[in-house]
DNA sequence: CGCAATATTGCAATCGATTGCAAAAAGGAT
DNA sequence: ATCCTTTTTGCAATCGATTGCAATATTGCG
């Protein structure tokens, strides 16, 4: 069966360009109008069971796939989701963590489930308005944003168009937008915890606490230390954005200023990972000299050396947690910032 | 400006839904025809400059954009590609290697510059043909599919579908479809000669040599070997899929079959990291008795301990290869299979 | 001011599907 | 066979844009 048979009208054409086959070409090889073919394949009650059949196999056989275009335009729909990963492009820092990007994944699949396209971009992070675009412009009917960082206010701006938005991150009081993060207050407290109970008493904090998730782990961090009564230092509080050089130079200057510590909770595993290599550039030894807790378990948590105790979030239920949310807004249904459980994963660095 | 003012039409609704606006809305305001506003909007020299920046401003305070869907349908065209990711359904094993999720990001971004839209999907790798459903729905112009496994045949048939198709992968006899993929046999050689010139004789192979970019790699080891006048030994070829755990497994045996080697080349970053800790593990220190390269040069490979010698792949120049490739077959130009340069990065583990 | 030439604008058909409504076909009862 | 239901099917309008062509407005020049 030649393409250009099927798809040559009353007229023949002489080129055969590999012209897409539709609805039109099927009718009239099944001898039916487009109606029918059009309820046939959308298993319309209003259908013969007898023709459907017939369509649905012809439709098959010619590999033929509704427009979804076309399909969307008329129905009035659309099942396609964007999702956006914002990246500072003054820095031209791209996200590189492999927790952010390993959500990617799981918000894939959760969409597919529900039988959704997922639409992914990067989008300037002081450009978040344009994530708008995709949603005026009919290609998504929500957007769900990887990442809150210092974006706040625009993210607030985004959700007061009332478009469909879900953000990964910490909730915010007056907060226009749905958020799902994991427990962040419960994470920092369960890392630091851990620490102070096995001995520790001096626990620098690694993160940038501007940004409200690190802010929230530092509020555990400092709930943890009230509990147990163990005093804070303000000596130990780091300003660490979420670069790996950024742990690195944090070891080396707490080192370089005679501040001592016997103790690192870093907001990901990233800067954990990253500052136990910069520990050891310096001849510190963890866990003997410095207990090290990272946030995140990642899959290379578990590889390095010495194995990464960390604040487990899991992504499956995130990329789930964030997509149901999207869904839930879309129907018109309310749906709560959303809190997931954290978990400490005990290994070799503390 | 309220929506429901904007959109109402002749007969006034009573109800005031979040209406789109639309170009008939902004033809209403600006008291032109929609001929008119698409015209303007789109740049065309029929309208004049005055009524041009008249609907611009009109359209933007109103925060329109076009809908794309009816465009691509009236206009016959499309800007969106598929990027599929191939995963194993049976051991429910996902993609998680780092280096092929940060190739995603560096894709968006090669796609974002050209204009094209990004719709991302993780296919069942024994199902790859149902990429093409993407194609067939006009939902997508091309697929790109990241990672060629062992679906070599399955990657023809596509192809043969006629839909623009670009690979990351290896060049293979006979293949229809286009890849783009690193020089593996430069690479293998890159690593190998590496290890050998450096006074290693007992080189482990880490990697399933029924990948073909595997088998590339390993014939770069070949290669290698025989011009240092170096012999090889089937002992230290080990098959071992691209799985963190494998890795580890494959140390363990070697080391209780007893087999004497003094160095591993490992086909990925996280083949080689993973090794390095079950090594430790053993008792046999890096590079002292055993000399490590990997593969992909992915963020980890600097920050890990020690760090690791591998070979460099630049996942921005891959995504923008593949972006281009996929374009100019779309355009109808012929894409030749690319074969990238690679690098070797040399740090602390060999 | 009149008329031709040019610059703008609008009408209406079209892209590929869906769906309300009316027409045709099939089935049943008398 | 006739008439009335009940199924199936097709016609035509529609979704939100684009674009060829015809109509109208503007401009220039004698």
């Amino acid at each position: 069966m030649n393409p250009s048979e099927v798809t040559s009208s009353t007229v023949q054409t002489t080129k055969t360009p590999p012209t897409k086959v539709q609805m039109d070409d099927i009718a009239r090889l099944a001898g039916v109008s487009v109606s029918t073919v059009s309820r046939a394949l959308s298993q319309s009650p209003l259908v013969s069971e007898k023709t459907r059949l017939r369509i649905a196999e012809l439709a098959k056989s010619l590999k033929y796939s509704v427009n979804v275009g076309a399909q969307n335009l008329r129905r009035g729909q659309n099942r396609t989701v964007a999702v956006v990963i914002p990246y500072d492009a003054k820095s031209r820092q791209h996200v590189s963590d492999p927790f952010f990007i390993g959500m990617l994944g799981s918000i894939a699949d959760a969409l597919t489930l529900q039988g959704y396209d997922m639409l992914l971009s990067r989008i300037d992070a002081d450009r978040l308005d344009l994530a708008a675009q995709y949603c005026d412009s009919g290609r998504a009917v929500g957007v769900i944003v990887i990442g809150q960082w210092g974006h706040h206010d625009q993210l607030n701006e985004l959700a007061s168009r009332h478009l469909p938005l879900v953000v990964w991150g910490a909730e915010l009081p007056k907060q226009l937008y749905c958020t799902v993060g994991s427990d962040n207050v419960e994470g920092g407290s369960l890392a630091t915890r851990h620490l102070l109970t096995t001995g520790r008493r001096r626990v620098a904090f690694f993160g940038d606490t501007q940004m409200p998730e690190v802010a929230q782990r530092f509020e555990g961090y400092e709930c943890a230390h009230r509990a147990l009564g163990v005093p804070t230092s303000p000596d130990l509080v780091i300003q660490v954005p979420f670069i790996a050089e950024a742990a690195r130079d944090a070891v080396k200057s707490l080192v370089a200023r005679q501040i001592t510590f016997d103790a690192i909770f870093a907001c990901s595993d990233l800067l954990a990972i990253t500052a136990i290599g910069a520990l050891r550039d310096v001849g510190l030894s963890v866990p003997t000299d410095i207990a090290v807790v990272g946030y995140d378990d990642v899959d290379m948590a578990s590889y390095c050396h010495p194995a990464l105790t960390t604040i487990h979030q899991s992504i499956e239920v995130a990329g789930r947690a964030l997509v149901e949310a999207l869904l839930a807004i879309q129907r018109g249904d309310e749906a709560l910032p959303n809190h997931l459980p954290t978990r400490l994963v005990v290994r070799a660095s503390a």
